[in-house]
Order: structure tokens, then C-alpha cells, then sequence
DNA sequence: CGGTATCCCCTAAGATACTG
DNA sequence: CAGTATCTTAGGGGATACCG
């Protein structure tokens, strides 16, 4: 309905703050939407972060990366290389060898991600506490609730015999 | 039934640089990952940046939400109240209203989010550049490919017509 | 070594319908 | 209005096998 009147792909243009927060994300045509997706993948992070200490070849990373498939690996490299994120360096030599690193774009996100992973450890106590105050609570409202079927029940049982 | 976070003890202990990046993605008993996967997903962003304005009912988030459906915002709001950044307040009114808000700690999460929002618009067009440079690179690969591969295949025909 | 191609499974998200 | 329950499907991701 609102947001009928907003043709022009790829352009994200940011005016009222209310707007902005519509566009930059519900759209999957906006940069904005897709960098996210990338920063969320599973594996992009930890090869950033990998690769932010050191440049790397496939193998190393593969070793490193415990759990990853040869398959998600080379998808998440080739992404992260046409984002302009990782550089791809084959040397021609036999065997074949070849290096990734993070671009000064790369990063510049890592850093940036930094933040965000600092954010969690600061405060994952308080968000544990959170989960487990949450999962009692709801435990105690789903246990009130069957005591409370439960007395039904037998309120049930006792008219029925009544009238027995 | 919803995915139980069984208290695995997963200690999450950074120690050595290289160690440390290993241990906050690797492993999803690790809380850093699971708080990553809640910030990474889809709607859970767009939900934080909405109530960062001010508290909304759930009606409200699924209109200005554009493509949320009932199940998803449902899901997203409750994985947000367990982890302690979003609060249900339930108006026991008829008929029913129920709002949401971001707590203390979800608005301090959504400034670290505005820095990676931030980011993203800053290299945005960077981005878009390395993307068309590197497609525009495969494709004149592919077809640099093709060309050889027919050479190749004309030399063979004339070799086969030699030898006729 | 450093990939790509193929198959296949399983889950997460969408659509739909029903309830307090 | 504010959800939950149920069914169904698309695609993310693993395993495997094969090329340069």
C-alpha cells in the first residue's frame, strides 16, 4: 500500500527517519539488505576473521574452519571476492597455491564487526539470564495452565457423576 | 516445539588471537554465535530498528514490516523477548492489544547495529564497483575460454581431415 | 592442490486455517 | 486483535565424484 510508489531499483535513498528504516531493509534490492545477508552468513564472518590476521591459502583455511565443506569454502570465497572483501592470488606454480586476503575494504569491515562481537560478549551474561528467566517463566505459566485444565477436569468428572 | 538451548557447558574463552577467532564461531554452543545468527537474521534487524522509534502494537510491526508473515513476526518477536531485547506489555482490554519495545539493552544493541548500517552505505557503491569489476571479469574469462576451446576444436578437425 | 558438478536431505520460511 | 497449529515447498548445505 505505502510503499507502492517506489520503483527505481538498487536505489536506496535515505530522507525521513521513519522511511529509511522501511527502505534499508525491506527491500532486497538495496545494497544495504544483501551486505547484511553476507555478514550474517554462517561462514563469511569466521573466514574474515581468519583472514584478518594473515593471508591464507584454501587448505589452511579449510583446516582451520572446522566443520566447513570444500563446497561452502569455495562459495564463500567467491562471494567475498566479488564483494571486493577478499583478494583471490593464484601462483602458478606446481602445485597450484593460492592465497586470500582481506582488501583494505575487507578490512575495514572486520573492524566493524569487531564491534558488534564485542557488543555480544559484553553482554551474553545478561542475555543467558534473560533465556533462562524467559524459559522458567513460560515453564511456570504451561504448568499453571495444565493444573488449571487439570482442575477442569475433574470439576467436569464431579457433575457428570452428579447427574449420574 | 522450538529449539531448546541445552546448557552444554560451552565455555567460550579467548586465549591466543588465533585461538579465540576459532572458538566464537566454530562452535554454535558458543553464545557469541547464536547472538550473531539473532542479529544476522532477516527480520529480527528491521523489528529492532522499528521499535528504536518508539513502541509498536503487533499489527502496527506487521503493516510497516512489508512482506513479514504472521508466523515470522511472531517467531522473531519471541526470540527477541526471550533474549531480553524486546518487551511484550499485554493490555488485558477487549479487543486484545499488546505492545512492543525495545528494553535498555535492545536500544544499546541497535546503536552497535547503526555502525554496521553506517558501514554499509559508506561502501556501498565501493561494493557495486567490485561486483561489476568481477563479473565483468568472469565473463570475459568464460568467454576467452570458449574461444580456445574452439580453436582447439578446429585444429583438431583439420588434423582428422589430414589423416583421411 | 584447488576447485567444479551432481545428488540429496532437511530445515526454515510461506500459506492457510483456526482460537482466546 | 494477537496469536498458535498444520501442511507444504524452496533452497541451503553436506557428501561424493570428478577435472586442471
Amino acid at each position: 500500500m505505502e510503499d507502492g510508489t517506489f520503483a527505481s531499483p538498487g536505489y536506496c535513498g535515505d530522507t525521513a527517519a521513519d522511511e529509511a528504516v522501511q527502505q534499508w531493509d525491506t527491500r532486497n534490492d538495496c545494497e544495504v539488505r544483501q551486505i547484511l545477508d553476507r555478514i550474517a552468513d554462517k561462514w563469511s564472518l569466521l573466514v574474515i576473521a581468519l583472514l584478518d590476521q594473515r593471508s591464507l591459502r584454501f587448505t589452511e583455511l579449510r583446516r582451520r574452519i572446522d566443520g566447513i565443506s570444500q563446497r561452502m569454502l569455495a562459495r564463500t570465497l567467491r562471494h567475498l571476492e566479488r564483494d571486493g572483501l577478499v583478494s583471490r592470488t593464484v601462483h602458478p606454480t606446481v602445485p597450484p597455491r593460492v592465497d586470500y586476503a582481506l582488501t583494505p575494504m575487507g578490512a575495514t569491515l572486520h573492524e566493524t564487526i569487531r564491534s558488534l562481537v564485542a557488543w555480544t560478549e559484553e553482554h551474553q551474561n545478561a542475555i543467558a539470564a534473560a533465556r533462562a528467566a524467559y524459559d522458567a517463566r513460560v515453564q511456570g505459566e504451561k504448568e499453571a495452565a495444565e493444573r488449571e485444565a487439570a482442575e477442569r477436569d475433574s470439576i467436569a468428572r464431579e457433575a457428570l457423576t452428579a447427574l449420574r
